[in-house]
DNA sequence: GCTTTACCTTGATTTGCATCAAGTTTAGAA
DNA sequence: TTCTAAACTTGATGCAAATCAAGGTAAAGC
């Protein structure tokens, strides 16, 4: 379930030399070095998919820098309609700050490795290193500008282009070209999707059965190849991305 | 169209002693008075409603702090469709920070006074201002707060829902009885919708029609009483407060 | 005052997605 | 390997909201 690693024997894939994780956009707001060096309580931890790391409505206590893997973000209603309110990757950060409480749950949605720090003990931290502030500001305001583009997606898209904007994002954030030079040429993106359709379901505020539907119709119209359930080809991210809206 | 205000007789609302401007929740991240007392190059400007005061893709020159009345932010698609991605009232702060471009448009719902700082100046105070830097992270805590909420009501409610939900944030900013004990007792929330049909329905990823037809609904069941288009009475926020999922 | 126009409401019809209901595939356990 | 359960797909049907269309209302200009 929950595993502590060896902090000396991880093996994070090293490309961003200030966070030293494997990813795009800007910078995460901590890197994994930055948090070990500052304080000793924090603790690198392993969990398997599907694992409820923070729950709606209960007391924060932790905040944590996702080193690997993918952590979705929910709100569910009390007749438990559910809709994904994020998607986080490595090297983002979790958790509300400054609150006493969750206001939504974080779930992992693959295998994912965290590095936590307490909560008092990183508020102290910002509150004399306006360094760090900064850039959890300007994590904040990337994360802002995520949701307030999903609600786009969410109010005025159809099932289709819902689908190939999920898609899309994904592809974006998992092409190797985005980090390899010489794979730029190679129009080919392949990867495994890190939600099952019904978490992309929630995401999209669809049914399942849409989303199936909206698969097969880009599968059927040769935008994208479903190898197997979870690993997806696309041939040309350009046209994915004409049907996005 | 644009009208300067003479700094000195300008007539706030003093009901915040740390912000001058009526208001709940968490205080703004700029007060009108800091922000005078900060740079001379502070302005203090109305305008009339339906002006754009940010653009979409245009370069960020100034950023400001709301005094009164409401502002939109809205996100266009190539093909026409809308979508309102948030309101903002006073004292909240306008721009997006450390960016060259604004990603959405900033239209003003009523007639709206605003105080204007040109954009390297901001930036260069909050570079020796940590207390500036931590007030504009909790509000865009806050901002990120309310898109998420929001990002349930539009992936995962009922048109009905949707424009209850859209009445009771409405209501609950500009209920007097939040400001005032002795109102606590009466019952009612009087008030102004702050925009148009639709705007409401731009914002709740509906059509004029659903919104119309939802309006009609709440007022023959007694929830809400619509006086003339704009004026809504609400005899018991509990009661609408339940139709909102 | 009357006219114009923007805004709003209501009705009839269509449609995209949800729902209901089987089936199929895949991964994991026995 | 076979069995089982979970995940996914596909088809038939229903319904909520969109679209199309017309009429009503109120504020602003003449």
């Amino acid at each position: 379930m929950e595993e502590r690693l060896d902090i000396h024997n991880s093996n994070i894939p090293k490309i961003c030399r200030s966070c030293e994780v494997r990813h795009r956009g800007i910078c995460g707001a901590l890197s994994a070095t930055e948090l070990l060096e500052i304080s000793k309580h924090t603790r690198q931890i392993k969990h398997e998919a599907g694992v409820e790391l923070v729950s709606d409505g209960e007391p924060i206590t932790s905040y944590a820098t996702i080193m690997q893997g993918v952590i979705k973000l929910s709100k569910i209603l009390e007749d438990g309609r559910q809709q994904v309110v994020g998607l986080q990757f490595a090297p983002d950060f979790i958790g509300r700050l400054f609150s006493q409480k969750n206001n939504l749950c974080a779930e992992t949605a693959s295998d994912v490795q965290v590095c936590r720090v307490p909560k008092k003990i990183l508020e102290n931290l910002i509150a004399d290193n306006s360094e760090l502030e900064h850039k959890l500001l300007e994590q904040t305001l990337k994360e802002l500008d995520e949701a307030r583009e999903w609600m786009v997606t969410l109010g005025r898209k159809t099932a289709l282009e819902k689908v190939a904007c999920f898609l899309y994002l994904i592809a974006t954030h998992f092409d190797p070209a985005y980090f390899d030079e010489e794979k730029k040429q190679e129009k080919d993106v392949v990867f495994d999707l890190p939600l099952t359709r019904a978490d992309i379901a929630d995401f999209l505020g669809l049914t399942v059965e849409t989303v199936s539907r909206q698969f097969t119709k880009l599968r059927t119209e040769k935008i994208i190849e479903i190898t197997t359930r979870r690993h997806i080809l696309i041939p040309d991210l350009n046209i994915l991305k004409k049907c996005c809206g």
